[in-house]
DNA sequence: GATATTATATCTACAGCGGATATATTCGTT
DNA sequence: AACGAATATATCCGCTGTAGATATAATATC
């Protein structure tokens, strides 16, 4: 069933950067640069996040609780010491869900105003 | 057919603001404050455009080219002088289309991620 | 005629983005 | 082993856009 439990105020709506980040992080936990790659792959190269936005994203997420980072470490032969892995916490994946939902209605609501075929983003 | 031409660079990703704007003048001709009203509407009250938003943003739009203001005003009984109607341009509306298109993409990836149910949205 | 609503406009504080810059580690090559 | 390139994180600063406050005027309502 779904959940219905209320976001904290002033949360939504997400950021485009904030959004993006937290669906790179929807299938596991990355690290810094590996989000940001992930996000350029994601959006067919449109979206180019510079590490001005990645970082003090990250660091405004933490802070806000949609992201924690995660001590547990990679096998110690493949690991490299630079790198901080972080994952969605709950409210994170909630946040996701929610910004996912608002962004689809207005994707329907283009829809309805024929700016936008009806056959695309199938799926 | 499609339009494949290209915008100018820079332009998207549009912002929220500019969208829901441009989205509300989709089926017409508006002025400002029933821009305000639309946008409210169309998302279920849940953004709430001010007016240093509404009219700071008309501004920058008139700027860019998106959106042009119409000279010719409604029957001279139901009008009032205060208004100014405002309307899309083909480049406003090539750049909406571009945009929904974008936000749909975007739509489709977390679902993708399975942070999204498949049956929302529908229409 | 008084009051509330409609309508536009500007100003300012604040937050987020983007690019530049810096620094250190790891990888690939010879 | 040394060297340069790519990886990885971090911070700083200018710019843009947003949100709220304020102002002012025209229109509608009673």
């Amino acid at each position: 069933m779904a959940n219905t439990d209320q976001l904290p105020d002033g949360l939504l709506p997400l950021t485009p950067a904030v959004f993006n980040i937290l669906l790179a992080l929807a299938d596991g936990e990355k690290h810094g640069y590996a989000i940001m790659l992930e996000v350029d792959q994601n959006t067919q190269g449109e979206v180019k996040m510079g590490p001005g936005t990645l970082y003090g994203s990250i660091k405004r997420m933490l802070a806000a609780g949609l992201i924690e980072e995660c001590d547990e470490r990679p096998d110690p032969e493949l690991d490299d010491q630079r790198r901080r892995y972080y994952q969605l916490s709950g409210l994170g994946r909630q946040a996701l869900t929610a910004e996912a939902e608002r962004l689809s209605r207005q994707v329907t609501a283009a829809r309805l105003k024929h700016v936008l075929s009806f056959d695309l983003g199938g799926l």
